[in-house]
DNA sequence: TATCGCATGATTGGATCCAATAGATAGGGA
DNA sequence: TCCCTATCTATTGGATCCAATCATGCGATA
């Protein structure tokens, strides 16, 4: 009667899989903050928490390694990633060549009803006083803007890229936007109107010149990296 | 007597790390043609192959999928990773922006004799009828030419591009180099005098044409792709 | 008192065994 | 003849057990 793929237990997210489930729980639990740069990663730890065995933990850890989001050494142990200045420094000038040609890519492909939703997520980021919050609707919407790009390479490595940064954008946006610097509300302002008027050249400048000018105030920043 | 550690026998390579030397050992199969794009890698034979059970050969699977090396299907398999023409694009998009970035962090830091070394290379290419020492030594001119920056993320990652597109390097410079195309030995050239007058800018832009000239030629190729 | 050596425990790495899935194949019915 | 279904097998995924390694702390010695 029923085919043995059904008898996969309800209460279960589809048994298959474990080690991508695994590596998808600990890169969230980076991005959200939970787990901090620097931070031990015990195996067994892992195991419990995610209800697995030791071994899909492994291969978890090792997706996330070459994804830069966790630092192995051999016989020892595994950290969350940490940045020096100079990593962090590195990877803003990857993403400020690769981000605006993404951005080429996908400004043909946005819907109107797409960017209303880029508007709309400009304008919470403005009223927004929480830095939290924050930096989750700016990770939204550059992640949107890059929606309509029919790419498989380029937004694989766009999202890396920010989950990678992603820590010192939350450091660098909490102090940033407590000194009273508006300039990335204006800057999203001048995206949606490129994109509007279907000026790929102006928008992936701005869009340049945005990650650009982060870079170097999260340079400034002092206790960032100790 | 002997401590603990001195018992560990000769003829095997230090115990220790089965799984990175068995992704290490995979990687340098496909980069050497030995392991073509579309292959199925079964587990088994993998760990045969090396020495060792299927745990390592699981986690260096996993690695090699995160660097965009292989494909990974769950409950299926792996495969070596086939790239479509519009992802090879994709790619060397990338690659034309990155590189000449990292190449400006390298020219500083370039010894006189590294450069010599540069010349060497660019000469054995310029004689070599054998397509294939010449994309082993295209790979090493190049990659030598970062070796100079002394940075951590920037050097892996165009590594990773350069892996990534080694299979469809070899077939476009047998078919380039039949038809009597020497324009990359130009370039090489060109690029070692700017890197000798320290004119960063003038190397990086040699070198994003280099790229950039490359993806054209590639793109014009026929049965690349099928 | 400081330092070196050594034993012990915690943790990682690997092999084997078992479970689950998917693809192939053979058989039956319209 | 074609197609649908059920079974069987090859292969992947996961858990447990064992081995190897590293860090910690204790004690002996100069």
């Amino acid at each position: 009667m029923t085919t043995p793929a059904a008898r996969t237990p309800e209460h279960e997210p589809a048994h298959g899989q474990s080690g991508a489930r695994v590596a998808q729980g600990i890169r969230d639990a980076i991005l959200k903050g939970d787990l901090a740069p620097g931070e031990r990663l015990r195996q067994e730890e892992l195991a419990a928490r995610f209800g697995a065995s030791r071994v899909p933990v492994r291969e978890a850890l090792r997706t996330l390694a070459a994804e830069g989001l966790v630092t192995l050494v051999a016989n020892s142990g595994a950290w969350v990633a940490k940045l020096s200045a100079a990593e962090v420094t590195e990877l803003y000038g990857i993403r400020e060549r690769i981000e605006p040609l993404l951005l080429q890519y996908s400004i043909a492909g946005l819907a109107s009803e797409t960017v209303d939703r880029l508007e709309e997520l400009a304008e919470q980021m403005e009223q927004t006083t929480d830095a939290d919050a924050f930096i989750l609707l700016d990770r939204q919407f550059h992640l949107l803007s890059y929606s309509g790009a029919d790419t498989l390479v380029l937004e694989v490595m766009a999202t890396e890229l920010w989950n990678r940064t992603q820590h010192y954008r939350r450091q660098f946006v909490a102090a940033s936007r407590n000194a009273g610097d508006r300039r990335a509300d204006l800057d999203h302002r001048l995206m949606i109107a490129a994109i509007r008027s279907n000026d790929a050249q102006e928008a992936s400048s701005v869009l340049a010149m945005h990650i650009r000018r982060t870079l170097r105030e999260l340079d400034r920043l002092p206790g960032v990296f100790e």
